[in-house]
This record gives C-alpha cells, structure tokens and sequence, in this order.
RNA sequence: CGGGGUGUCGUAUAAUGGUAGUAUGUAUGCUUUGGGAGCAUGCGGUCUGGGUUCGAUUCCCAGCACCCCGACCA
C-alpha cells in the first residue's frame, strides 16, 4: 500500500474528549472514525486489524470442528417471547416498530435465534455434537458507553453455541474451547487470565471469563500470577495476600478488561424452546448447549491498551495492519526513491505486507512520528546514507534501538 | 438512569456584553529532507432553541452532545 494513497489522516494532539488510551491512539492514527459514544466506523488500518482478528479466530474455530454461520441483525419478538426474555431484555435491546404494529429487535446476542435454527436441523443424536460460530455485529442499548472500544453500543463480537446430546460431551467440549480461547486470545498479543464469574442475565450458574490486566480495564479480579486460579472480585471470598487455593503462592488483585467469556447454558433455551433430539435409547431429550463470546471490538481495545507507549500504538505482528513500514528519506537526486520503489515491489512480490511512505514533500520527522503513531512493528529506512552502504535500516517498534542492514540480506532478516 | 464537568474553524486552544485571535491542518507557490521543517498568500469557527439587553459567542433557562464517577452490562 502506498502511503499516499491511504485513506487516513492523523492529529498531532489528543482529542480532548478522549480519556482513554485506546480511543486517544485508535483516533489520532485513524483507525477508527467515532459516530458517537460507543459506535464507531472502521477505516483501512483499523479494518486490517479487525480482518487479521477475525481471521486468527477463524482459524482456531475451524481447527476445532466449529462451522460458520452469519445469522441476521433484525430479530423477531416471538422467538424471544418464547424464553421471556423479550421483556427482560428491554432495557438492552434495541428495538423498533414497524408500520403494522410489529416489534422486531436488533440482535444483543443470537442464544433465541440459535435455537431457532438448530431446533429444525437437529433431529437425532447423530446430528450432534455441533458447533456453530459467528462473526458479526452486536448492538446494546449501552446506559454508557465508554473507554473507546472497550465498552460500545454497536460491536464485533465473535459467538459460538455449541450443541450436545449429554452433559458429559458438553464437559469435554468446555475444556476445549476454554484452550482455544487461551490459543486465540495469546496469538493477538494479549496474556488472558481464565477467571471464574457470576452468570449475569444468561445464566443462574457461575461462568467463566477470558480477563486480561490493564490499568483501565473497568473489571478486577483476584488472581494467582502462576494463573491458576482466578475470580472476578464480584464473587469472590478471597483477596489479595491470602493464598492461592490451587498453589499456595499469594493472590494478587488487578483491573482487567473482560476479552472473552464462556457460560454453560444446559437446557435453558433448549426447555423453553423445544429444542430436542432423539438419543440412542429412542427417547426425546433436550438438547445440552453451550454459548463462547469473544469481543473483537475489545480485543482490538485491549491490545491498544496494553502495548503503547508514549509515541503511539506498538502492534504485536500477528494483528498488525501491515508487517512492514517502509519510509524513504528524500534527496536531491531523486535515486532514493528508485531505490526505495524497487525494494517496495520486492517486498510486495515476496508477500510482504507493507505500507510505504512514498511521499515526496514531507519531512521527515512527520514520517517517524506518524510511523511511531501507527505502530507498525517493522520499520525500514531507506535514504542516501543507507544506500552507500548497500543496506536499509531496519528497526522494531518495539525497541529502541535501529540496525543497518545489507539490502541483499533484508530477505533473511525478515525471515523470508 | 443518578451525580459532576465541558461545548469556540477539521484538530488543540485564547479572549470578549459591541470587528472572535493563535497554533496546527488544509489550498497555492517557492525553499527544505534523519524526528510532526521555513517563508508568503488564501479558505475555514462561537452546539441548538428560548429569555434578558439597544446589542449575547459571553449572562439566565431549557434541550442536545461528549467526557468522567456510580448503578447496569460482554
């Protein structure tokens, strides 16, 4: 991509507005535009990060047996009535009339609809277990939205339902996704912590969330730093200094962001929704499920929150907008940017995702300082300098320190 | 939904009961190229509605928006 063709602008100053970090750095380097509190658009950057998200989690719901669906926005009110949630759900939900007098909902979770669909495909046992997800957006009527992405009225959210024929599998299939949960979340750069959580509207049981530590993050949990144990201070007997029930080593109390979280719904809705199967003993039963929430919206929210500094945003490579960022330092000639071309279609023929900064009347220091603000986690510098030496200069966001580099070995170094 | 705060060019800010200024961005031209570069010229603004007043961006009231705290929630 070249830089000046991007559609994007950045702001040298804080929108004074903004008190978190996430919405501060994700506004200034453009990679979300706000629409109001709680809803935003995404722009190209930011679009990529939510693709790489959306793809690493593809990949790891694909791996366990999970098939994608996309159900729709625009419920209706009486497969919500059937569970009574209609009702309960008012104050979340976003809903509206149509001229006839008919009320639909604008989907906050998809449980109803699920059952719905699952309800007139599923017959037998043999058609279970199943596993569907989706990638899509969720509304909620947020009473406030804050933190920038962090808590939103319209976002991405990630669901998985999962459907069995005995509490048993059900058990099995828990332990799985909680690993692939932990899998998921790890690979976008975050450390989450498995944390033991109240039900809320879904649930009388306790369940369990996906929490990773930030300064700002609006949860606390009380956890064990070897990470196994962890309660959301909600529920919990314990706190800080008293021991870990599982290791002995001392509890510790931090705020975290809530990135996932998995609740065991049993037959909840499959009860109040005649949702049945026909098992092996020939008889009628409810079908066991189970629903996976991960915040894509979040996730992006989170990954800001915890690696930045004060220049801007440092992406972790596997969510990064693009791999590489390459700038070109101008001279009179004009044989930097040959150069600086042919190094941008060699990378490009390599596969290389890379943004470069082709433009010609900009300083310097506004290239560095917006390619600081961007945070994409490889930089390479070319300029007259690095040309006499046959080489590029390459430098991590994530360190402070750069390196010369010969050009015929950059294949090498970016591990090509 | 309760409490608090703030609304001035795209962004960040200043000032004022009587012509609204600065920086940055942006447009044009020239110069410049290793940390948001220089000069010149141009464009661009007082949230909305009501009240007080000869006159309101300023004072008063209401609304709306945004931010923060709380409650609620992924």
């Amino acid at each position: 991509m070249l830089q000046s063709q991007l559609f994007y602008k950045t702001l040298k100053e804080d929108p004074k507005d903004e008190q978190s970090i996430n919405a501060k750095l994700l506004l200034r380097a453009a990679f979300v535009h706000k629409e109001m509190a709680g809803v935003f658009s995404y722009l190209p950057l930011g679009l990529r990060v939510l693709r790489k998200i959306e793809n690493i989690i593809r990949e790891e719901m694909d791996n366990i047996g999970g098939q994608e669906i996309f159900m729709s926005v625009l419920q209706p009110k009486a497969i919500w009535e059937e569970t009574g949630r209609w009702s309960k759900m008012g104050e979340i939900m976003y809903r509206c009339q149509e001229e006839s007098g008919k009320e639909v909902g604008l989907g906050s979770t998809h449980e109803e609809m699920i059952t719905d669909i699952i309800r007139r495909f599923v017959n037998s046992y043999e058609d279970l277990p199943l596993y569907l997800y989706q990638i899509q957006t969720k509304f909620r009527k947020e009473l406030r939205a804050k933190s920038g992405l962090l808590r939103g009225r319209e976002f991405g959210m990630k669901d998985l339902y999962s459907f069995h024929s005995s509490e048993e599998d059900f058990r099995k299939f828990y332990e799985i996704i909680k690993k692939s949960y932990l899998k998921i979340i790890k690979k976008c750069g975050l450390d989450p912590i498995f944390t033991e959580a109240s039900g809320g509207d879904f649930t009388e049981q306790y369940t369990h969330e996906f929490q990773v530590l930030a300064k700002d993050g609006e949860d606390t949990i009380i956890y064990c730093e070897k990470r196994d144990f962890s309660e959301n201070k909600e529920i919990s007997k314990l706190s800080v200094g008293q021991k870990c029930p599982k290791c002995g080593f001392l509890l510790k109390e931090g705020k975290s962001i809530e990135v996932g979280n998995i609740f065991p719904l049993g037959t909840r809705y499959s009860k109040d929704m005649n949702a049945y199967f026909i098992d092996k003993d020939g008889q009628r039963k409810l079908i066991i499920m189970g629903c996976y929430g991960l915040g894509l919206s979040r996730l992006i929210g989170s990954i800001v929150e915890v690696h930045n500094d004060e220049k801007g945003i440092i992406w972790p490579s596997s969510v990064a907008p693009f791999q590489v960022h390459l700038i070109h330092i101008q001279d009179k000639k004009g044989k930097v940017r040959e150069e600086a071309d042919k190094l941008y279609v060699n990378l490009q023929k390599e596969n290389v995702e890379v943004l470069y900064d082709d433009r010609i009347n900009v300083s310097v220091g506004e290239k560095l300082a917006e390619a600081d603000l961007i945070g994409i986690p490889i930089r390479i510098i070319i300029s007259e300098k690095t040309i006499a030496e046959k080489s590029v200069e390459i430098k991590k966001r994530s360190e402070a320190n750069a390196k010369l580099v010969k050009i015929k070995e950059l294949g090498k170094v970016l591990k090509l």
